[in-house]
DNA sequence: ACGTGCTCTGCAAAGGATTGCAGAGTTTCA
DNA sequence: TGAAACTCTGCAATCCTTTGCAGAGCACGT
């Protein structure tokens, strides 16, 4: 039923192989002959089965995916920018969602490994140690995750915490709170790390958590924030940081009135929140083009002149309406 | 470098056909070889190449998902339904965003037909017409969307509006708007259809819109339903009704003691709204599930005998603060 | 007229797995 | 003991493409 080379070789009145070189090797066939075999195969609906291609050639056209939660809304748009750069460069994307499980996600690589040219792991919850360990499996492009020399594309995140600390600094707040989320987690340590780097004058910042990096961590960590007197927080990501507004709300205290609000990501939901979230944008649709971009020129390069294995991303802060001055302490 | 199966043979000292029968016809082959042979492949890490059985099988033990906008917050559960029974039914899942866009959706088929068992189409865009024209391409599922008798797997979207009417009626409302999406949308025709039926006694329904099913659809409504006297308002989604909310928010009006809102999807944003949003819930992921499973018992049907090719899913109201009882009319 | 050098096309092998068919070996029963 | 009936394993063809090698055809220079 469905069309092979061999029947638009047929039709066409020459060898298959004629019929494959007017595809893959056009320079090599007349003009003429070219044209004739694209046009009966065009007429015929021919496309070439990739499997059988990639039987010989050894490549698949196909490139994996790996999140560890759809349902977390700072992976969607990686995934869409994965998908459509994947597309413009002819390549197929497999999806796995190995549900925040590290022994899943090693499973999940290994079954691609044979389907694919190479794998896309989007904050990998694997340890340093596993991650070395399946190197070699396949081509491994990783996102917000740093570890050896791995191919990986970064986003600065530690300069968006520099961002959300001097914009706080400048509307004149003295303490802050920065809520954290999970230990393990590359970008959080990232953050940290912004945070001691950038917090030195006249800024007192108190660490706080870990919390669970959801709405109900955010709350949960709300009350502790109240707690230590600042005038505003910085949460880990915005789901925590909506879950902060919420219980802040709950309990009567003004946001930004009483209390300023950052969050990290610039989820969807961050602006349409009441008041809208200030956070930092993290270009999640370009971190995934440029990955694929990553995997690709890994796996047309030959020797070991692979170039620049590293993408750095900026981050850039969103300021919207729940950041303000802090209220007068003489309560003017 | 891979481990193939000529491998195997070799080391266990019996021929290809045996591994391979090892594998996928164990009863066919002597306990005490298979065994040895299935040792051996373990220890060699031999994993059979999905592409060269694909060849030969006419499967390919893949499947195709398309959604017209990943970040479209209702989807990625969809999605992880589909992953997590694809999984478990041992397919793998290429998945692809057609950017809404009807073109595209064609093209994505039939770019995947050759690597794929089947596709599911989720929220398809494309027109009645065009989607006859792809059939016969690959299998296919649609999930929520109802043309002829296609595979499909529908939510009772009629059904929770009928829930959502029957609880403003039983608050006391009377009067109550709904805020209409996209009109070529199938759940969107579902739900007026809902509507239409299930609000004769002693409740009006005015209709407006159509509006884009987002949040600055909602903004954009509030006002055009405040104008109509309404108390109550239901949303063709939940972006919609955050949108609503927040501009109500703006207006000064009240949720729910002046006027109660309803949303449809369950979004995960819903519950954290201020006030928490009344919605109907929708099973995405649940849906995933069974339209994988109903591609899967599609596929392996040999005759006409397909069964029941279509599935229901029940929709439920999930109640929150956003509804209220009415204000009193009087005033007192 | 003939050798030389091109350009273009075809033959056939290869890639990894499945499967119909036949052969080898074992058991059963007369 | 020998034929029949099984059970298990191996051979070889097949799926669809790509590609190294060789051959066909042609133009050109001598």
């Amino acid at each position: 039923m469905p069309v092979t080379i061999q029947d638009v070789a047929r039709e066409a009145g020459v060898s298959v192989s004629t019929v494959s070189r007017a595809f893959t090797v056009p320079e090599m066939v007349r003009d003429e002959t070219r044209h004739h075999v694209l046009a009966t195969a065009e007429r015929l609906g021919y496309r070439p089965n990739r499997a059988a291609r990639g039987l010989i050639t050894g490549k698949t056209g196909n490139l994996g995916v790996i999140v560890p939660d759809l349902s977390n809304p700072f992976f969607p748009n990686v995934l869409k920018g994965v998908q459509a750069r994947a597309r413009e460069a002819d390549y197929a994307v497999f999806l796995a969602d190995c549900d925040e499980n590290a022994t899943e996600e090693i499973a999940l690589v290994q079954a691609m490994a044979k389907q694919v040219d190479g794998v896309i792991l989007c904050s990998s919850r694997m340890s340093e140690a596993q991650l070395e360990r399946i190197v070699g499996t396949t081509s491994l492009v990783l996102i917000n995750r740093q570890v050896r020399n791995l191919p990986a594309v970064l986003m600065d995140t530690a300069g968006g915490m520099r961002q959300a600390i001097e914009h706080l600094a400048a509307l004149g707040h003295r303490k802050v709170a920065y809520l954290s989320g999970p230990r393990v987690s590359w970008s959080n340590r990232e953050r940290r790390r912004g945070l001691r780097r950038f917090a030195r004058q006249g800024i007192e910042v108190v660490e706080l958590g870990p919390f669970a990096p959801r709405f109900e961590g955010g709350s949960h960590a709300a009350d502790l924030a109240l707690a230590e007197g600042v005038t505003a927080i910085i949460a880990y990501n915005d789901l925590m940081a909506l879950g902060v507004m919420s219980r802040l709300a709950d309990r009567g205290v003004s946001v930004p009135a009483e209390m300023s609000v950052v969050g990290f990501d610039d989820i969807p939901m961050a602006g349409m929140a009441t008041p809208p979230l200030t956070t930092v944008s993290m270009q999640n649709e370009r971190a995934g083009r440029a990955a694929v971009d990553l995997l690709v020129s890994l796996l047309n390069v030959t020797g070991a002149d692979a170039g620049d294995l590293r993408r750095g991303l900026e981050c850039q802060l969103i300021v919207r309406a729940s950041t303000a001055v802090p209220p007068d302490p003489t309560g003017r």
